[in-house]
DNA sequence: TCTGGGGTCCTAGGACCC
DNA sequence: TCTGGGGTCCTAGGACCC
C-alpha cells in the first residue's frame, strides 16, 4: 500500500512576497491577478479580515485601504524561482514525487513508515522552511484525495503544528465529518451543489453514498472519488510529468480594443510566446486556435466571442510559421466596431518532432531554425518582445496594469535584493 | 471605469465506415 | 408499406484542478 504525503505551501504567493520583504512578516497581504483584476491569494492575517478569494479587486478596493492592506500584483518569476527551490528541497526526501501544481506536491512516503511518518514530516517541513524560507503544511493518507483532506485539517488546526497523518487513524471518519463535501479534491461548485441537494453534506457522506447514482450522476470520474475517501487509491503518483497537450497564451487588456492592428499585434505577440514556450519544450504544434473576446460583464455592448481552429501541416515550433498562422486566423474572425477585452492564441496536439512519422507529401522543411533560436535568446536575455517580426505595430496600449509588482529579487540581476 | 490564466479529463452526439 | 447493427473517430462542451 503507498503512503500518500501532499506538501502544500501555506498561502505560496504572500510567502514567497515576505521572503525578501520581512517587513511584511504579521501584516494581511493580497496579491492580485494578471491586470490587478482579482484576489487570488491572501495571508491568514487578510483571510481574517474576511477579503474572500477571487473577488474583484475594484470592488474591494476601499476596504483594502482602510484595513491597510498590503496590495501586491503577482510576481510570476519570483513564485515561479521559489517553486522551484521547494521542489528541489523535497524530491531529496522520497525517491518519487509528482509536482502537482505551483505550490503543491506529492511525495510517495512508502517505506518510510519505521521512521514514523508525522516525525519524518515535520524534519521535511522545517528542511524546507530554513532552505527556502517558505512555510508547507503536509497531509499524509492512504489515497491523493485523503491526503488532500488531511492536509487542509493539518493547517486549519493549531495542535497539528503543520502536519497531520490520518493513514491509519481510528480519527478518519470524525476528520470526514469535518470537511464539506465542496472541500472535497475532485468536488466542485456544480456537483457540491447538486450532491447537498440530496443531502450529502460532509466528505463523510459522500464516502458513504450509494455507487451507482454517484457513477450514473458524475461518471466515473465521481465515482473514483468515492473509491479515494473509501481508501482505495485510484489515483496514482506520477513521477514524470506527461507530456504537455496544448499550449496557451492568453490575457485580457488593460482597456477595450477595436482597432484592427491593435488587435494585430496582440496576436502576433502571444503566437511569438506560445510558439517559444514550445520550443523550449522541444514541441511542435499540428494546429493553432485563436479567440476574440468582449467582456462577459457589461451587458450593455455588443457581446462577440470567436475562435478558430486552424491545422499545421507538417507540424511545426517555427516562430514564423505560428506567427503567420496565428494572423491569418485572426483575418477570419475579426469583425470591426466591437469592443474586444481578452485574446488569446493556443497551440494544441502538441508532439515531439521525432515523433512524428515522415510523411510522403509534407517532406520535413529545410529551412534552418536558427532564426528561432536567436530571437529566443535574445527576448530572453532582454525581456519578452524587444525582438519581433516585422509586421507587428509596436504598441502597449493593450498592456496589463501591473501597479503594485515587487522586483523579481531572483531571477534577474538588476533587481537583486540589496542588504544594507 | 475596473472581474486572471493555464491546464486536464470525460461524455455525448454526429459523421462515417462496412 | 417495409428502412440494421456495430464500430471508430472527431469535436464541442462541461466539469474539474490550481
Amino acid at each position: 500500500m503507498t503512503v500518500f504525503a501532499l506538501v502544500d505551501c501555506n498561502n505560496f504567493y504572500a510567502s514567497c512576497e515576505r521572503v525578501f520583504q520581512p517587513r511584511l512578516i504579521g501584516r494581511p497581504i493580497v496579491v492580485l491577478s494578471n491586470n490587478d483584476g482579482c484576489i487570488i491569494a491572501r495571508s491568514d492575517e487578510a483571510k481574517a479580515l474576511g477579503i474572500p478569494m477571487g473577488a474583484p479587486y475594484f470592488k474591494f478596493k476601499n476596504y483594502l485601504e482602510k484595513q491597510e492592506v498590503i496590495i501586491l500584483s503577482s510576481n510570476y518569476a519570483l513564485y515561479g524561482d521559489l517553486s522551484n527551490r521547494v521542489m528541489t528541497t523535497l524530491s531529496s526526501f522520497t525517491p518519487k514525487s509528482e509536482i502537482y501544481s505551483i505550490d503543491e506536491c506529492f511525495l510517495d512516503l512508502s517505506g518510510f513508515e519505521h521512521l514514523k511518518l508525522t516525525e519524518y514530516c515535520q524534519h521535511i517541513r522545517q528542511c524546507v522552511f530554513q532552505w527556502t524560507g517558505i512555510p508547507v503544511s503536509i497531509g499524509i493518507g492512504k489515497t491523493k484525495t485523503l491526503s488532500k483532506i488531511s492536509n487542509l485539517l493539518a493547517k486549519k488546526s493549531q495542535k497539528t503544528n503543520g502536519v497531520l497523518d490520518l493513514y491509519n487513524s481510528p480519527w478518519l471518519d470524525i476528520a470526514l465529518q469535518r470537511i464539506a463535501v465542496g472541500d472535497v479534491w475532485g468536488i466542485g461548485r456544480r456537483w457540491s451543489k447538486a450532491l447537498q441537494e440530496r443531502g450529502i453534506i460532509t466528505a463523510y457522506d459522500l464516502k458513504e453514498s450509494p455507487e451507482r447514482w454517484i457513477r450514473q450522476k458524475f461518471g466515473i470520474v465521481g465515482l473514483k472519488t468515492v473509491k479515494e475517501l473509501q481508501g482505495i487509491s485510484c489515483i496514482e503518483i506520477e513521477d514524470e510529468s506527461p507530456q504537455k497537450q496544448t499550449v496557451c497564451i492568453s490575457r485580457s487588456f488593460g482597456s477595450t480594443l477595436t482597432d484592427y492592428l491593435a488587435l494585430k499585434s496582440v496576436i502576433a505577440t502571444f503566437a511569438d510566446m506560445a510558439s517559444c514556450k514550445i520550443r523550449k519544450h522541444g514541441l511542435a504544434a499540428r494546429a493553432i486556435n485563436v479567440f476574440i473576446q468582449t467582456s462577459p460583464f457589461n451587458p450593455e455592448i455588443e457581446q462577440y466571442n470567436k475562435s478558430i481552429t486552424l491545422g499545421l501541416h507538417p507540424q511545426t515550433n517555427n516562430f514564423q510559421d505560428i506567427h503567420g498562422a496565428a494572423l491569418k486566423c485572426l483575418d477570419k474572425i475579426f469583425k470591426p466596431n466591437i469592443r474586444y477585452k481578452k485574446a488569446g492564441v493556443i497551440l494544441i496536439d502538441l508532439i515531439k518532432p521525432e515523433d512524428v512519422p515522415p510523411n510522403l507529401f509534407h517532406p520535413p522543411s529545410h529551412t534552418s531554425d536558427e532564426l528561432s533560436k536567436v530571437c529566443d535568446s535574445i527576448n530572453q536575455r532582454f525581456g519578452f518582445g524587444l525582438i519581433q517580426l516585422g509586421q507587428v505595430k509596436k504598441s502597449r496600449t493593450w498592456y496589463m496594469k501591473q501597479n503594485y509588482k515587487t522586483p523579481s529579487f531572483t531571477t534577474r540581476w538588476d533587481e537583486l535584493p540589496r542588504a544594507r
